[in-house]
DNA sequence: CACCTTCTTGGTCGATCGTCCAATACGATT
DNA sequence: AATCGTATTGGACGATCGACCAAGAAGGTG
């Protein structure tokens, strides 16, 4: 019956104002969330937030970056699964059909994105997780015989954050839909003509 | 020395309420404007804001959607003023280049896509603006060919809208270094090969 | 047991918020 | 000059905010 070391409450709490953050952050804004309605999200005591971490913005930045590591890291290993390059690509659409625009993890990005062009720190360890995945995608890319990996790579990832973007206000648009247009992107490139 | 009337006066202060909401979204954010910053920068009293318009909301769904539909009307005209479908698409990525992701005009319509997930008026409005121009860009790609205009289209403005969004996190991203792999979306579709 | 560290409570502080309103100012109209 | 409607002022209201802190609780260790 032995209950929870104190080290252990203290790993918890930090787990659910993360949580909490997460949640509030695609709910009601960046800016919006406050210390007192994480507490009460994360079913504790408006006191121990500043406990927990340094400022209300320190949460929201370890929040966010949480949040989105895993997606990125996912969706890299998404890229290993598949057969071939074009398979990767195409699988990474279908992925991408997953997120409306407006749910928990799309918004999470969106605000974001926002919130990292007034927070140096925050915007550094975006760019450092966004390289990373773009290194990712070009390495597969140069593999299949491109010249240019990495402009195809940064096509590739625009176009997926921006149709998030536009899904989030016309639920019709596919990426899926989009495949075909990228699909020869996975192919060699073959000079000025392609 | 005949003096403004009250009407002017009245169309004024709204013009210069619009301006400074415009701003201070792309300043400090959607959330964080208030009544009382938007009538300092204004240079009136705060009083005045709830006389000239309804709500806070208001006043910014307003001021995005009017800060909004210069661009995207600009764009429309860049289209039609370039001599052929692929200078069109070559013309447009470079004006792209125009902004760096972390611009007012860029910050503005970014926040604007994030309150319109939690504004349905808004999001009607913004939805009409992208479908216009998507409508536009699609007519122009079917004139010059393409059998799947709107996918096309799509992907072209989804790109656009994420290398914003990822310039503002690394400013050496360049939308014209896409044209190359953008570029044979002008050209007629020749089936699944292509 | 006493002692230490970590965690939690409950509350205060000054500041800011959106909205509203009575009183006033001012141009236009009669 | 008297009147009307619009524009503006200055302040009020209750609510919420980020940050901070003294006091106490709880588990670990001697």
């Amino acid at each position: 019956m032995a209950g929870p070391t104190n080290a252990e409450r203290g790993r918890e709490v930090r787990a659910r104002l993360i949580a909490a953050a997460q949640e509030l952050i695609a709910e009601i804004g960046w800016n919006a969330v406050s210390t007192r309605l994480l507490a009460e999200r994360a079913g504790i005591r408006s006191g121990l937030v500043h406990y927990h971490f340094e400022s209300l913005q320190a949460l929201l930045r370890q929040a966010a970056v949480e949040g989105m590591r895993p997606l990125l890291e996912g969706a890299a290993a998404g890229l290993d699964a598949a057969p071939d390059p074009p398979g990767a690509v195409e699988a990474l659409l279908v992925e991408v059909d997953r997120y409306t625009g407006a749910d928990p993890a799309s918004l999470l990005v969106i605000e974001a994105y926002l919130a990292a062009t007034r927070d140096p720190d925050l915007r550094d360890r975006m760019r450092e997780l966004m390289d990373d995945f773009r290194a990712h995608l070009s390495a597969m890319l140069a593999r299949a015989g491109r010249t240019d990996p990495e402009e195809a790579a940064t096509l590739i990832m625009a176009a997926i954050d921006g149709l998030l973007l536009h899904k989030s206000l016309d639920a019709r648009l596919s990426a899926a839909r989009l495949a075909p247009l990228l699909r020869h992107l996975t192919r060699p490139s073959n000079g000025a003509a392609q």
